[in-house]
DNA sequence: TATGATATTGATAATCTTTATCAATATTCA
DNA sequence: TGAATATTGATAAAGATTATCAATATCATA
């Protein structure tokens, strides 16, 4: 999954590095969201975000949550990820290589998941295409393991539905 | 790239099942959305589609293009695409089989590919995880084989920003 | 063809997500 | 410490999509 809680020393690095060469300044809530981002390893939604962030400092407020996103976005240490279902969740990017995801429709799970050949295909197709591709996205839907096996109780239900955050 | 415009016999056909079979009715706005998404082979914007439906029938609003819309693609008609840029466009899909899509981020072109060789991989992918898939999505950023040559002129610029449709 | 039941529509309000605004506050450096 | 300015949070605003609802159009039936 995602980066384990705790193990955050080295994002937090990156972050600090990529604010000084920026000239950025050092904020609590900068540092809330970042941490709340970084225990995480759920993809979560900006409102999830927010929520959790608020634990630690109340006074937070939405727009600090986006606008630190938006800077974690551009320093490389996470990722937008747009599912079908439209809701937009953010997912870390630091310690791990590309990868592409299996989403289980049911349980709302995500699975990240990276098969060499298949980018190998990949990159010939776009050869024999003459497309230069820069990066892409692969997202498989279906059940999951669990879910689709014949169990009495599925894991926790979790709606993939638009709205479901609130 | 999409329908030809032009041929819409069978989709409108299809589309006629559809509705007979859920009891409901034929109206002129509907009509005239259906025909403006067909005639057009881009990925279209609903208010892209509610601007052009509007040439045909100035009255048509736009709930009614996202109900419609929203039919067509219950009916198997189209698909909802959900990009980087996070603008939401319909595309066809009668006559198609399922394809993935090359994304020039220059000049915002999609093109639609098909590669037998990674679909079969991926099914291999799915299996080894236990996971049974439905459907997938696969998107490739990058730039077109004409804005990524050395020529002058690079083709009607087009952004993929957000909000870009207005 | 007239008619009644009801599916459909368009205008508009409402909702949700994200961004812009701006005065108050916090950070940093000399 | 104090000045310059980056940052914040509340809130307004914008954009996209959905819900509401009275007016209207469609269709089966008489």
């Amino acid at each position: 999954m995602a980066t384990k809680a705790g193990v955050t020393a080295r994002e937090i690095e990156v972050f600090d590095r990529f604010t000084a060469q920026r000239g950025l300044r050092h904020s609590r809530p900068r540092r809330d969201i970042l941490c709340t981002f970084l225990d995480e390893d759920r993809h979560l939604t900006a409102d999830e975000i927010l929520r959790l962030a608020r634990r630690r400092n109340p006074r937070v407020g939405v727009a600090t949550v986006y606008r630190t996103m938006k800077l974690l976005t551009e320093s490389g240490l996470c990722r937008e990820l747009r599912i079908e279902d439209g809701a937009v969740r953010y997912e870390h990017l630091f310690g791990h290589g590309h990868h592409d995801h299996l989403i289980c429709s049911q349980c709302g799970r995500l699975e990240e998941v990276v098969d060499p050949a298949i980018e190998r295909l990949q990159d010939r197709l776009c050869e024999q295409k003459g497309f230069v591709a820069d990066h892409h996205r692969l997202e498989i839907y279906g059940r999951c393991r669990t879910c689709a096996g014949f169990r009495k109780t599925p894991p926790r239900q979790r709606s993939v539905r638009r709205g479901e955050s609130r």
